[in-house]
DNA sequence: CCTATATCTGCGAATATGTGCAGATGAGCA
DNA sequence: TGCTCATCTGCACATATTCGCAGATATAGG
């Protein structure tokens, strides 16, 4: 059954279009609402060239949809059912940071992908 | 709030760690049953050396649990409802192939990875 | 037409990930 | 102990992603 196999292919592609934070954080940000890809950038800080690239992934997952007024760009979450879906992922996320070890982990790869140390939570 | 970021980062891990076909199909596989390596290296047929690094991640990733029994490790999902996440992601993507386009270029994709042609669905 | 702003695209370098293979480890059995 | 099978790990190479930047397109307003 090449269907099967197709859709499993399929979604591994659709995991890797989510593997990364800034486009996360993108959808999250989209969760309260549309917004151009300026005010976007300001908030995961980083250039609008790069958002533009993250966006044209998440949209070529049907992820997101664009919008066009004037010169501004807006887009919004294409699928609230799939936003959902992916927006659950942080539950399990947050639950699985409360294990010191992965807890541990994920600061200490956040540190050095951010270049300082975090304040720590418990000791 | 580091909190939050720390969670859309590893998130985004999370998703890293689905980002592959033969991971995907490793939890579709688990998910009627616990198996041992060498029977999951032929339901996807690679090496049971691949398959092995494969369930470290997924493991890292608290999402598989591993059982030694005797010389085999015999491996299971570690939570019901993380599997029923991922696995649901699963009714997206097949909901997605319905769109034309998208289901011509997951195939060509797929071509491409598998090195001969599938059998056409419409013309 | 010309300029400015907003967004998108192309390119090369840095980085990450996947792959195959050789060999290490661990468990059972003679 | 020595042997074998099942699984895991380390290393080198191939491939894919990400990043920053330079420049292309698109739109509004003079």
């Amino acid at each position: 059954m090449p269907q099967r196999a197709l859709a499993t292919r399929e979604l591994a592609s659709l995991f890797g279009a989510l593997a990364h934070p800034d486009r996360v954080q993108l959808l999250e940000e989209l969760g309260s609402g549309e917004q151009d890809v300026n005010s976007l950038a300001e908030r995961v800080e980083c250039t609008s060239s790069r958002v533009s690239q993250h966006l044209s992934q998440l949209k070529a997952h049907r992820l997101v949809v664009a919008r066009r007024d004037g010169r501004h760009v807006y887009y919004r979450l294409a699928d609230d059912r799939v936003a959902a879906w992916v927006l659950e992922g942080l539950d399990f996320t947050e639950a699985a940071l409360l294990d010191p070890a992965r807890m541990r982990e994920a600061m200490a790869q956040a540190r050095e992908a951010w270049g300082h140390a975090e304040e720590n939570q418990a000791p």
